[in-house]
DNA sequence: TTTATATATAAGAAATATTTTACATAGGTC
DNA sequence: GACCTATGTAAAATATTTCTTATATATAAA
């Protein structure tokens, strides 16, 4: 695996090493919901809630799934829900991705 | 899952969202060794990858395997392997763990 | 134009995490 | 005693992340 996939699994990583971030998966993931209602179930100020979602955006970890013009003509309300992700943590798949190039066995 | 086991979680994922201590531990998982060799091979210095080091021991994810005499009497040195521990995450895990109380569908 | 919902972002403050520098211990050789 | 390997820690500096506050946009009803 070379240093930018690397780079990116640790981003992915950090992402998900934080409890809101975690909490909006988990929420996410129940029933897929615009930012104001899950800044809302969750506790958390607009802005805050928009930090948050932003980067699991970017990382592809929530996706937009629907755009929905509201009753009686409100602004559109943007749907996410978490992608289909699966990541695996062993010290083997760890040794696979982060292997010393000038290992102790057979160097390169 | 309470929430001591979701704070657990949450400072594991921390404890492997860093480049260096996932360095760590796939050099461990190739072979074992101990903390100067281990500065050494990754290009740190002793206190970094002690301070490193020390996270991983305290969470489990790192374990001493043994401490050994080195020829000609020197210190006795203390050997590290990573722990067999296996961590799955996709949405659906993240649910089970992080699921709202008050969730959408049934209340409790 | 004011009110309400909903989105988006910037700037700065506050809190954490990371890294370096310095200090301290121990065993044994030279 | 000076030196080398090896361990362990504390304190301070640096960097990054997190969170709040403030500002801005749009739509449309009242």
């Amino acid at each position: 695996m070379n240093e930018a996939q690397q780079q990116e699994m640790v981003k992915i990583l950090k992402a998900l090493a934080n409890t809101i971030r975690l909490r909006m998966i988990a929420s996410l993931h129940e029933e897929p919901k615009n930012i104001y209602a899950l800044a809302k179930e969750l506790g958390l100020s607009y802005p805050l809630a928009h930090i948050h979602l932003k980067g699991l955006k970017k990382l592809g970890l929530v996706k937009e799934v629907r755009e929905v013009q509201q009753a009686k003509g409100l602004p559109s309300v943007k749907y996410y829900a978490p992608s289909d992700f699966e990541l695996i943590l062993t010290p083997e798949s760890i040794r696979r991705k982060f292997q010393n190039k000038y290992g102790s066995a057979k160097n390169g």
